[in-house]
Formats: structure tokens, sequence, C-alpha cells
RNA sequence: GCUCAUAUAGCUCAGUCGGUAGAGCACAUCCUUGGUAAGGAUGAGGUCAGCGGUUCAAAUCCGCUUAUGAGCUCCA
């Protein structure tokens, strides 16, 4: 006789087990026919779930995120009955929900094309239509085992064994289509009302790239037709915001065949880079740096010694002489360690560190290139801290604050933090590790910060933390990290003078804020849409004349501007003004300043802001304060008052 | 690096069945001097990513190479 407690308190009592669907209809029909699943006692089930005890259920319907899980999962069924009807050689593997949609990857002899995919998902429809009960069953591991042997599913196979054997293991039935799931599932196949397939791609069995490749559909699901339509209005919007395509508009950078991977700088984007490296150079004096400059191309001895040579030859471009083997540099670490090791160091110099806009070249897989985000050529806002392990903890503490000051000068919000702990192959005591992965999760903890774990993820040579950003179409890009290393300080000779007179080996902690400029561009771009804030913006202001009468008095504003450090340009074209202010409008320039004779006879500027607001007239000091204020603002965003 | 797709004018793109290319924007010249998101006319501009093959004939079909895109792997 369970006693069923719902979510808002009321309970509810049965003469005998009901299941979820029941309780559902005992509330009404209408939520009977919208429940999904349920959860029991918190724990996910389907609306089949017999209830026998008294528990807390709460009916999951599509207006709960859990819902939307549910639906996606069993529309990565649906296609994967569609998929084995239509093409009955192929297998399947595994079909998990993602953000916004799920995947499925099959085993088939060749790759799925755009008219399968469309095939696929009209016989999607048509199964949907046909409302097919989804059952589930469950069974031993080893009649799971040989059910799916007996289909020829030999990755299923392999799953299943992979699970302990006395394990029970559910699956889900929909027509003769049969799948190894821990479920739950939507009740009926017309459940699934809204979904369209988008992708279609390889994908390594298991994640492994020594093992086969699979065909892997990619697809988006949602509870109606209607939010299915503003997810792909959602996504054509962020891909307005793609860094490659602004980059070119605005003309800010481009790269070309001959050299892949390497970035082209233009006046405009050149102009934010180097507005970013001021930036960054004297915030790095204001927090204790040292900048250096350190040779690009280095005996490869070096990078044996360092290790590189070892773990990353392959990565690193080469280059030979009639004598000698040299290495473009692909990271600063060893050269910064040649700096510190000039002369004999006490543990007075600790911490010290050691900046340096470091170009590096990495000959990345072709594949992985992307735009401004991955690249072959690169600068780092690298930075190394020698100290000591007691100084570890404040160093990463003081660092955090020092990156987050940053990113607020940027307007980021949304960081990613991870902290990757110890890899299987790794150096340096456990004892060691166990301070380093303590000292960083602790920095991370004493700020509230919430953070990923990463198990095994870490470098060879220390555990690490990443700050990551997401870019329009949501894929998560590393920007800055901060990395303990047992390693590289002892391999390459860095010792210093303690306090007791022994020589000890210093910690270094490698560091970045912006990661690489290129990269940190890239999600700039995104971040702004390209409409940089003042302080950023390749031209600040345009001036533009309505008739060729007021240039002369144009170019005195434009000198006046300029010589108040402002990047300004002029626009004397013979154009009606309202063409060249949809031409800079854009362009995304901050301020357009209007000149006609008014203006001219009251020594104003009629100044109009990128948004299209009309900030009307006003003198030539007027709007420099404006913009200086605007300017020191920086990217921070300002709270409304 | 792997799978699939793509590559046509400076940019965005069209080009049917194989018959040696077209639009809009941008650019140049001229007209127009116009008050807050596109004034008008005329013109120039490409041997269709590269190499090879099939064919009387290739932007179009086939192969290879390079680059790019999506995803996978990798990312010190």
């Amino acid at each position: 006789m369970p006693t069923i407690t719902l979510p808002d308190g009321s309970q509810r009592q049965f003469e005998q087990a009901v299941t979820v669907n029941d309780v559902a209809m005992s509330i009404g029909p209408g939520l009977a026919k919208a429940a999904l699943a349920g959860t029991v006692n918190g724990d996910i089930v389907d609306t089949s779930f017999l209830i026998e005890d008294d528990v807390e259920l709460a009916i999951i319907t599509e207006r709960d995120d859990a819902g939307l899980e549910v639906i996606r999962h069993s529309t990565a069924h649906l296609m994967a009955m569609a998929t084995q009807q239509l093409f009955p050689e192929a297998q399947v593997t595994i079909g998990p929900i993602i953000e916004d949609g799920f995947y499925y990857d099959f085993a088939y002899e060749r790759a799925f094309t755009l008219e399968d995919l469309a095939q696929i998902e009209k016989r999607m429809e048509e199964l949907a239509k046909q409302d097919l009960p989804i059952t589930r069953e469950v069974m031993s591991r080893d009649d799971a085992v040989s059910l799916f042997e007996k289909m020829g599913e030999k990755y299923k196979v392999e799953l299943i064994e992979a699970i302990p054997g006395d394990e029970e293991l559910s699956c889900y039935r929909q027509g003769e289509f049969v799948d190894l799931c821990r479920g739950p599932h939507v009740p009926n196949t017309a459940k699934l009302k809204a979904f369209k397939l988008t992708k279609v791609a390889g994908a390594y069995w298991r994640g492994d790239s020594s093992n086969a490749m699979l065909q892997r559909i990619y697809g988006t699901a949602w509870a109606n037709k209607k939010a299915l339509k503003a997810y792909i209005r959602r996504i054509e919007e962020a891909e307005k915001r793609d860094h490659r395509k602004i980059g070119k508009k605005l003309s800010l950078f481009h790269m070309q065949e001959e050299a892949p991977g390497m970035v082209f700088w233009h006046d405009s984007g050149w102009t934010i880079y180097q507005v970013i490296e001021q930036y960054m150079r004297q915030q790095q004096r204001e927090n204790g740096y040292l900048e250096i400059k350190t040779p690009q191309v280095v005996d490869f001895s070096l990078w044996e010694r360092s290790g590189h040579a070892d773990k990353f030859g392959d990565d690193m471009f080469t280059l030979h002489t009639e004598d000698r083997d040299y290495a473009v540099k692909p990271m600063n670490c060893p050269c910064h360690i040649q700096v510190y090791n000039q002369g004999l160091r006490s543990y007075r110099d600790l911490p010290l560190r050691l900046a340096e806009f470091g170009s590096c070249h990495r000959n990345e897989p072709s594949g992985s290139l992307h735009g401004l985000m991955r690249v072959r050529g690169f600068t780092q806002d690298d930075a190394h801290i020698f100290c000591s392990e007691s100084q570890i903890q404040s160093e990463v503490s003081e660092f955090i604050d020092f990156l987050h000051s940053v990113y607020d000068d940027f307007g980021f919000e949304e960081i990613i933090y991870r902290l990757s702990t110890r890899p299987e192959k790794r150096v340096g005591t456990d004892e060691s590790w166990d301070k380093a992965e303590k000292a960083l999760a602790l920095a991370l903890d004493n700020k509230e910060l919430p953070w990923l774990e990463l198990p095994g993820e870490g470098a060879f040579y220390g555990p690490k933390i990443e700050f990551s950003l997401k870019d329009c179409i949501g894929r998560v890009w590393q920007l800055g990290t901060i990395q303990v290393d047992f390693s590289m300080p002892g391999r390459l000779d860095a010792q210093y003078v303690a306090e007791d007179g022994s020589r000890q080996v210093p910690v270094m902690l490698h560091r970045a804020i912006l990661g690489s400029f290129e990269r940190f561009i890239g999600i700039l771009i995104e971040h702004y849409e390209g409409a940089f804030p003042s302080w950023l913006a390749p031209t600040q202001a345009v001036i533009l004349n309505i008739t060729d009468k007021q240039a002369e008095y144009v170019k005195k504003v434009e000198e006046s501007l300029r010589n108040r450090g402002f990047r300004v340009v002029s626009d004397l074209r013979n154009e009606k003004i309202g063409f060249k202010i949809r031409e800079h409008t854009l362009q995304k320039v901050p301020y357009l300043l209007v000149i006609g004779d008014r203006e001219v006879e009251t020594n104003n500027v009629a100044v109009r802001a990128r948004r299209g607001e009309d900030l009307g007239a006003m003198s030539i000091e007027a709007f420099i304060k404006l913009l200086e204020d605007d300017v020191a603002r920086r990217g921070r965003i300002v709270l409304e008052a």
C-alpha cells in the first residue's frame, strides 16, 4: 500500500503497487499524456516503473530539463532503429545525449552521405508516427551477450562484456529494434516530435585513434517544433559571430595556403593585438613580473635535455644547417631557465617571475587547425615563476586574482575552471603531486570558484588549472593556465641557495593569462561580435563631412583627436552621409562624428554612437572627455545605476 | 594524423545534360554636394585551388596534391 509524496508535498495512497503512469493518470489524464518519465526518490525512471513502497515521486514532462534529456536519448534510439532498417549491415555502438542533442555511432562499411541522413530522418518521422510502445526488459549479462551476439552486434557485445558478470542489464525494445540501455526512455515513439539530423562525421571506436573509425551521426531534438526552430535560429545567429567571418569583414587578419596555421595580421587586427600587448605589459609590470626576450631558434640539444625532443619532437619545426640542427621553439620554458641560470640565485630572489611575449611554433596536426583558435605560429603571454614549494600556494592564488582582473577588463564572465591531475606517466614523487594538486584545488576553493576535475589529464611534470571560454557555437578553448612543474628546473640544472646554504631546485610555475594572442583575439572577436569597446577598437571614431565645404574643419577635428592619442580617421569621400554612416556602422566603429555647416558654425561635432543612438552636438573637448572615459572603462561590464 | 565535405572575380554566391563563365557588393571614371544604414551612369576585373587523366570538347566526369570546413584523435 504505497504512499506517494509529490513535489508539492501532497500525498496519495494506493491499494496496490502502481506505475508512474498510474499515478500521473490519478492526477489527471493530461498529465499522464504528457508524462515522459519520473523521478522516484531522486532516481530517474520510466513511466512504466512499478512503485511498491512509499516514495517521493515527480512526474517528468517535456518542460523539465530531464524530460528533454529523455527525449534526446530516445531520439538517438529512434535514429538507430531507422538506420538499421535502411542499412541492415550497420552495427550499433553507443548513442549518448550531448548539449542540445545526441549522436549515435555506427559501424558501417562506408560513410553515410547527406542523402542517407535525409532518408534516415524521413524514416524516423514515419517510425515516430507509428506510435511504437517502448518497453524495458531486464536480463542477465550473459543473456544480453548471447542476444547481441545472435544479432551480430559485436561492438555491443564488447561493451556488455566489460560490465561485471553478476550485474543486471536493461534493454529497451521498440518494434523489432532492441538496444542495451540504462534508460529511461519515453513511453512511446509518438513523444518524439521535433528532431533534425545535423551532421555526419567519423569518430574512433572508444575514442582511441588506433581503433576503427565509426560513423557518427549527430542530431538535435526538442520538445516541440517551435523549440527546434528556435534552436536552429540560435545556431544561425551564433555562426554570425564566427571570428573567421568577422575577421574577413573587418579586415583584421587573413590566412593563406602558403602558410597554413600562420596568421597575416592586417593593420586593424594588429592594432587590437598591440593594444592588448601593451596592456598586458603594463599589468605584468604592476604584478611583479620581469619581461625578457629569448631566441626563437635554438640548438636541438637544448630540446633534448628539456625532454621536448623526446615527447614532442614530431610537432617541432626543425632547421638544419651544414653543421648544426636547430628547432624553432615550441615553448619558452627551457629558454627562461637559461635566463634564470645566469648567475647564482638565492632564496631571497624567489619568487622570480620571468615573463615573455614568446613567439612559438608547433607543427600541429593539419586536421586540428582552426582559424585563430588553433594555429601553428602564435605568441603566448608566457611567464615562469621560479619559487620554493612553500610559495606555490600564494603564487597560484595571486595569479588567479591577476587573471580575473584581466578577464574583467575584457568583459569575460563565463569562465570554465578545470583542474587536471596526475597522469599515469609522470615524474616527481607522489608527495610532491599531493602537495601541488592540493595547492591548486585549495586556491580555487578559497575563491569559491566552481571547478571540474579532469583526472589523469595533467602534464607529465605536474598538475594544472585551465581557464577556458566557449566560442560562438559552444566549443571550449583553453586560454589561461597555471601549471606546477617539478621536473624541468632539475633537468636543466636550475638551482638556488637556501637559507641553510644548501643547493635546492626551484619549483617552476608555467602560467599564461591570455594563452596565445591569436586564440585570445579569436575569442574576443566572437565575444564582442566584432564590436570592440573603444579601448580596443582599431578605429575609435570616424569624422564625416556632409559636403566638401566642411572638409577643412573635419581635418582640424581629426588632428585634435589624433593629438590626444585617439585612433581616428576622416571620411571626406564624395558620398551621401547615409552611405558613409552605413559603411562605418558595418565596420563597427564606436563613434561617428558628423560635420555639417551647423557644426562648423558652432565649433561642435554631432556624435552618433555605434548602436545608432544620436548623442547630439557637443564641443570637441566634450567628445574627448566622453571617449577618454569610454577608453578608461575598458571592457568592464558597467552595472546600470 | 583519421572520416566526410568543399575550393568559380577582392568579398558573398549562381553556373542545368560536358560545348572555353554570370549576379550583387567592392573597385575605377564621370555625373551628383546630398543632414544620420545603400544617389545615378559607364567601365575594368576570372583561363574556375594546383597537377594529371578521360573526351572532338572539362569549371562540370575520374585520380592525385594542397588548403579550408565539420567531427574524431591530439593539444607539452
